[in-house]
DNA sequence: GTCCAGGTTTTTA
DNA sequence: TAAAAACATGGA
């Protein structure tokens, strides 16, 4: 029933953009990427050198091409990257098909204060339990992710069983915060960085690194670079004495690269605690 | 049993 | 002010 759209973007893979770190919703089943974002389901595979969206042009202008960053210049921005620094060159030519998606605030921030002393397989499991425990059902039986307003009137325990340990009061608080302040959500894409930074960190549960994580996916405010530990190490290995500030507006399209990289490259990083043989 | 995970808050010195 | 410890959970 819903159309199938065809494009050929030479800066857009699937696997690189969607499983490189910066969302936690979609799967990949038999060379089929699938996944719910922005209320909407979509299905997306390689064809040869094009790329299948299933969905229809209407929804394609309306949420996808946005959602993608479809509209922004990769093959500049990398350019641009590439050329500050050989390791980054590298970087940016090991997955050349990373984009920054254009999340939803409330699921990017939401997604990241789970991030926080966790780890990537049960990160995507406590969304997964979270969004089919209170997300609203699509018809083919995928779940959206829950709605702020409905997650702001429960309680630690009405989390319980998503086993979010800890985190579940600070997601508790952030829905509270954006669905008691209709305002919340403008003002951070509207106010300066280190403002928007500071509302951020308002909410209990959310840190320096969250926020930064918030900001550059769900606000797409790319000057931020969010360190964890994996940017910390490879900051120290890869580019030591180098800044993220020298890095400007292209900074969190750098970290987005490096992170990859680096996460794909672990024996760049002998000193790592979890490297038992 | 111990350590760690895309950290932050709370406690302690 | 700065450094530990605590925080839930589960896999290695």
């Amino acid at each position: 029933m819903s159309e199938s759209f065809v494009l050929i973007p030479p800066d857009f893979d699937p696997a690189q953009t969607l499983d490189c770190g910066q969302a936690f919703r979609w799967e990949e089943d038999k060379g089929v990427w699938h996944g719910v974002a922005m209320g909407k389901e979509l299905s997306l595979r390689r064809e040869g050198s094009q790329l299948r969206l299933d969905c229809s042009s209407e929804d394609f202008e309306k949420i996808w091409k946005d959602y993608f960053d479809l509209s922004a210049d990769y093959s500049a921005i990398r350019g641009r990257i590439a050329a500050m620094d050989p390791i980054l060159r590298e970087a940016v030519e090991y997955a050349p098909g990373i984009r920054i998606l254009r999340q939803d605030p409330w699921e990017a921030i939401c997604s990241f204060i789970i991030s926080q002393n966790n780890n990537i397989p049960r990160i995507k499991g406590i969304i997964k339990r979270f969004c089919e425990l209170f997300g609203e059902e699509l018809p083919s039986g995928a779940h959206c992710f829950p709605k702020a307003e409905l997650i702001a009137a429960l309680s630690p325990e009405d989390l319980g069983p998503i086993r979010s340990g800890f985190r579940a009061k600070y997601i508790i608080a952030a829905a509270q915060m954006i669905s008691g302040d209709e305002e919340f959500i403008p003002s951070i894409f509207s106010l300066p960085i280190e403002e928007a930074r500071r509302r951020l960190q308002t909410i209990k549960g959310i840190g320096p690194k969250v926020a930064d994580c918030a900001l550059l996916y769900g606000f797409h405010r790319t000057d931020c670079f969010p360190v964890d530990v994996w940017m910390k190490r490879a900051m120290e290995v890869l580019l030591p004495g180098r800044d993220p500030s020298e890095f400007g507006m292209d900074a969190g399209m750098a970290q987005q690269y490096i992170f990859h990289y680096s996460r794909m490259h672990p024996e760049l990083f002998p000193d790592k605690k979890t490297e038992r043989t």
